[in-house]
DNA sequence: TACATGACGTTTTTTGACAATCGTCACTTT
DNA sequence: AAAGTGACGATTGTCAAAAAACGTCATGTA
């Protein structure tokens, strides 16, 4: 039923599928990339995901058809570029909350996985058409979704790094460590995850400081114990 | 594209969806109850969730279509049925593996996730069939899930309490631990996302015992130093 | 040579008529 | 009265034909 084929050796960091032209003009190149991906994001907030057609996106750039293919090589590579965006939207977000040098890396931590969840409720999950589209990302196992995890985690391990140099954790191996504390908080962070939860009636706030604090507890911290 | 209204309000405790005659003959009808979901399960596994008619149903047992839903409001009640069957064999094998009075409560709870991991993969992946009404059951809230999830909670709960008992855990709350434990090994022990990593290829089994070590440090226990 | 497009074969989605299934009810049987 | 059934309306699923979209390519333009 579903066709894949994402195993392709893109550098994950420009997002640009290789095309037969790459050789000299990469920058306009680029700059049409930019283009028909944003166009592409427009369309699909307001039409959904399936109804985007190419030919909506190239008629929106007055192009043809054809000529979008000049610079992706399918419809689903313009999708994972525009989830790739939305990706990195919420991987910004989620930077802002905890790249605050004068807190701890509890604290850190802690601001990081609230602001996932809170941007997986309020971008991903409360625009159905968006939603729809996540939906088909996880289910399709876009490379992008790997990429994002990874990317999360990366993050989780720098905090977890400093946190263990300012002895706040006792743990030894912030690779392994981050590969923990992010799946214990799957159920606060995998965007179908919550979203089925948020189906099913619950009120995943008041459960998100004790996991928290249980996750953190996993790292080897204590909370401070004055009060 | 996906129809949905299940927001009946079914006992959800004893399984027996409220029927005009439930007065006085329990005894037989509870029996009739037996055969007919005994089965559908049996046609479940072999035609499928989907393919498998109440006249199919009613046809196994010399009954017509009619009769059935004097027993059995609808046919979503009898599947419901046949999945709570499913669960309850499942948690049967993790109360064996878990239920050994001479062992610890950590290597009770490790034994406990691991047998449920693996029922999930035998039993709720690797048949097609089975998979397909665990992913319906999952997909629309039937509330069977709900009430799985929670036996198994208490089931976590009491391995804990017993552990606090016994001085292994620092935590207090088994009630509030066992809702963080679960949620922690959620990526083990969910059957959507178990069947979602093994079809992006992963090998998970290397990732349960840091995983299960990271989530029992959360509950304040600590390995046997000695070697 | 680089950029762009209309035409076109192939695959996917939509459509609409038809069949199957669900669940109800008046009715028969015991 | 209790157990069971055939018939029936309403909903849902099926399947093939039609439409649309995908992606390729020969051709046109600068």
């Amino acid at each position: 039923m579903i066709e894949r084929e994402i195993e392709t050796s893109d550098p994950p960091a420009t997002g640009r599928p290789g095309m037969r032209t790459g050789t000299a003009k990469s920058a306009a190149t680029d700059a049409m990339h930019d283009r028909i991906v944003e166009t592409a994001k427009q369309l699909v907030r307001q039409f959904g995901y399936q109804k985007t057609t190419v030919a909506d996106i190239a008629a929106e750039l007055d192009m043809s058809p054809a000529n979008v293919y000049r610079f992706f090589s399918s419809k689903a590579a313009i999708c994972e570029d525009v989830a790739r965006k939305l990706a990195a939207d919420v991987r910004e977000k989620m930077r802002e909350a905890a790249d605050d040098p004068s807190l701890g890396a509890r604290e850190r931590l802690r601001r990081l996985v609230l602001a996932n969840h809170h941007e997986i409720v309020n971008r991903c999950i409360a625009d159905k058409r968006t939603h729809a589209m996540v939906h088909a990302a996880v289910e399709n196992n876009w490379s992008v979704v790997q990429e994002h995890q990874e990317s999360i985690r990366q993050m989780i391990a720098e905090i977890i790094s400093d946190g263990i140099d300012a002895g706040e954790f006792s743990v030894s191996d912030p690779e392994a460590a981050s590969h923990c504390f992010q799946a214990a908080l799957i159920s606060a962070c995998h965007p179908v995850i919550v979203e089925g939860r948020l189906r099913a009636g619950e009120d995943i706030q008041p459960t998100l400081d004790p996991l928290l604090d249980f996750a953190l507890r996993g790292l080897g911290s204590r909370e401070p114990s004055g009060g």
